[in-house]
DNA sequence: AGATAAATAAACCAATCGGTATTTTTTGTA
DNA sequence: TACAAAAAATACCGATTGGTTTATTTATCT
């Protein structure tokens, strides 16, 4: 009874980055029977299809990558705080995405678009939640006078996430660390500028 | 002989936002016959293979996205109303991406990571031209007296790039236009920024 | 230890993949 | 209008796709 749920999870994890980096159509079963081990029949005693093996790879994909921001989130107090955990996480975000195949919101949303929407609706639900995050945060850092109380917390989380994935997409496929670098650079001087009153930004 | 040139032109045209929303592996030669109206053999006739079929097709996603930047920064003449122009452009940028199928940077950008080499070269290279073409109206603003001449241009071309492609990504993936609308301001703000002194931002 | 059920492998399926060879149709020109 | 050349359609190729079935091995539990 147990053997069965390890083998599945094993199923998942190591065909998770295949998934992320080859996209669902680019991952034949062949692909993914080789990197497991496993034949097709094992395989499909686990999983109905292709379809839902993929669903609960992206799921993993998406579940680890929160997990590791919140991990660094957690350990902080003040809200602002926990701003810059989330920002100096993806820092170095290159070193979390590369041996997972690149970033899961980013391959998943793209591979997504117009073509398998009960996928895009799953990264879409991710991006809310964790821009979510970032809004809630910046939220309560305002009631806590941290930060300047008429600050828009919805358009500072959309533009500090969008300058965050765009960052991402550059520094992986340029091969250029330094574009992460200056994002969260910029992306902390925004907050940093969140303290002062009155505003030069927002 | 000119027949030739005309069908393989429309080939490429019709095929090129197939490519671009499906990828290179989704895009089926079956798909692609049925966009154009022809046969395997009429396709085969004007190209070696799907892959050079592909990379005509990217390129030309990539030269009408470049041309239709450079149109709009064309008619201006200071390095300034320069920079503001591509912001222009990117504001509604979904309005251009959507018919095509996407944005062609992003979705070859990933689709082409550790897959296709040829074709993330391809991708780079527009790349670095555009962020190029944006680092050089800051150097040149700032020999023009518009901005501040401490400025870093290389950096300041890296995250205005970042924030627009992130922002393309946010706004297409979650169907709102809000993302570009909030990114293009703040690249705005930022700039303005450039031409104070001393520099809050930067 | 042996019965039972779960897990896996292997062979097989129709469909589709990219690609090719051949035939038919169209076209420009003499 | 006849004819050669180019362009396109048809039919076909082997390989691979996702998926299924059957047989066999391997765990699990009494």
């Amino acid at each position: 009874m147990k053997k069965s749920a390890k083998t599945r999870q094993h199923i998942i994890e190591t065909t998770a980055p295949i998934f992320n980096q080859q996209g669902y159509i680019g991952s034949s079963l062949t692909d993914l029977c080789q990197a497991t081990g496993l034949s097709k029949g094992a395989i499909y005693g686990h999983f109905q299809n292709k379809e839902e093996l993929a669903l609960e790879a992206f799921n993993y994909n998406l579940r680890q990558l929160s997990q590791a921001i919140m991990k660094r989130v957690d350990v902080e107090n003040r809200p602002s705080d926990k701003l810059a955990a989330i920002l100096q996480f993806y820092q170095d975000y290159h070193h979390f995405a590369i041996p997972f195949g690149g970033c899961p919101i980013l391959n998943l949303g793209i591979d997504a678009q117009g073509q398998h929407p009960q996928f895009l609706a799953r990264v879409v639900e991710v991006i809310k939640k964790l821009e979510n995050h970032i809004r809630r945060l910046i939220l309560e850092a305002m009631q806590a006078g941290e930060f300047r109380p008429n600050l828009d917390e919805y358009k500072l989380s959309r533009q500090i996430f969008s300058l965050l994935e765009g960052a991402i997409f550059m520094t992986l496929s340029l091969n250029n660390s330094q574009y992460l670098l200056d994002a969260t650079e910029l992306a902390q001087e925004i907050l940093r500028d969140c303290q002062q009153s009155p505003a030069p930004l927002q």
